[in-house]
DNA sequence: CCTTTGCTTGAACGATCATTCAACTGTTGA
DNA sequence: TCAACAGTTGAATGATCGTTCAAGCAAAGG
């Protein structure tokens, strides 16, 4: 069996839906791009959703090699790590001008009718990013409150990251994205430092 | 000048574009539902891109009466106005299962090279929502510690609204929206805590 | 050698897309 | 009365869409 083929479609589909999104990325772009003929593409995909549900598997399978390893690669101390997470995704957004946003998240808006497959690929990806930043304030330990809901806190991190992004893809300007994450700093400063108060009162 | 067909138009095509998105709209759509002919659509806007404009002007130009006003009949507390605004976009989501979220954050994530003049009347709604709601916490006086930077505040609210109708219309679960609102009205708290304990140390 | 199998090639198809336009209607002002 | 004009009608157009398929190729197994 020839991955090689499957893996090219499945690598410019990404990228395509990517910078383009899922409408308006066509079969012709994919076909063009990866250098494969509509019958390839077909042997291996029964059609253009099915090119989709396998971009989504493939984020799904590979998130953690190709997001949370590289984000925080060089960086230990796991509050910081979420915010090396979030500098990604700042990056991605000044590189290439404003273009290149979270691609889950695109993707989530964009389709309001989507395959089930589609959407619960969507969600596990959600998920496992929120399952990843929770993993770094459960690190974290002491250092947050102790009732703390964590996995909540995570997921409000996500939601501040896909709002940022939005916004600043917008109106082309980093600032909102900055500021975003400067409010959830001040956040977690302050949940650090009643950590602070009660590892003082309790030790 | 017959406004009613282009209102018509307009109207129709706001339902759709928030339904469906702007690319799975087609004109076709849009003529049907409306009961008006291609030739009258294409006699009012040179194309569709246009009514898109048309319908981002009226959501700018409507705003107060269409969304502030109907979210906050009947709710006099600044604070409560912005949780008020909030659960508008909750029950949106309930009652339409989940296919209508924020109309704008929609299509500003669905449209990944927009006309300037799209991207710009995006901005423009962005802009005009967060001053509403900077307006809020303006009024809401020394509620908040003296030293908060309302504007940033208010787009924070935004993010939040943003990111939590994402995750909510794609777990189709109204969870992750609660949980999120939660957050923030344990951030916004913390603040009128701080903010009471600056007037007791003054007053 | 032949058959089977996995994969490739690329022309072709029907559907749908946004858009055009010539003919038409109804109203208004001279 | 008539010309001018705003708006309507709906068939037609060309482009592009996702998809199909018959033909071909190369390697493997017998």
């Amino acid at each position: 069996m020839n991955e090689s083929t499957r893996q090219k479609i499945i690598h410019t589909a990404m990228e395509l839906f990517w910078a383009k999104g899922y409408q308006s990325t066509s079969i012709a772009d994919i076909l063009s791009r990866s250098q494969v003929h509509s019958g390839s593409l077909y042997h291996f995909f029964p059609g253009k959703q099915d090119v989709l549900v396998a971009v989504l598997e493939w984020y799904r399978d590979g998130i953690e090699e190709n997001l949370f390893a590289h984000a925080w690669a060089g960086v230990e101390d796991p509050i910081e790590r979420v915010f090396a997470l979030l500098n990604g995704y700042r990056t991605h957004l000044l590189v290439s001008d404003y273009m290149y946003g979270c691609p889950i998240g695109s993707l989530a808006l964009e389709l309001h009718e989507p395959d089930p497959r589609v959407r619960e690929l969507l969600a596990i990806n959600f998920a496992n990013w929120i399952a990843g930043v929770e993993q770094c304030l459960v690190e974290a330990g002491d250092r947050l409150p102790q009732d703390t809901d964590r996995r909540a806190l995570a997921e409000f991190i996500l939601t501040i990251m896909e709002g940022a992004i939005m916004q600043s893809r917008t109106t082309q300007d980093i600032a909102p994205f900055d500021r975003n994450v400067g409010v959830l700093r001040s956040h977690l400063e302050v949940l650090e430092a009643l950590a602070a108060r009660e590892r003082a009162s309790i030790g």
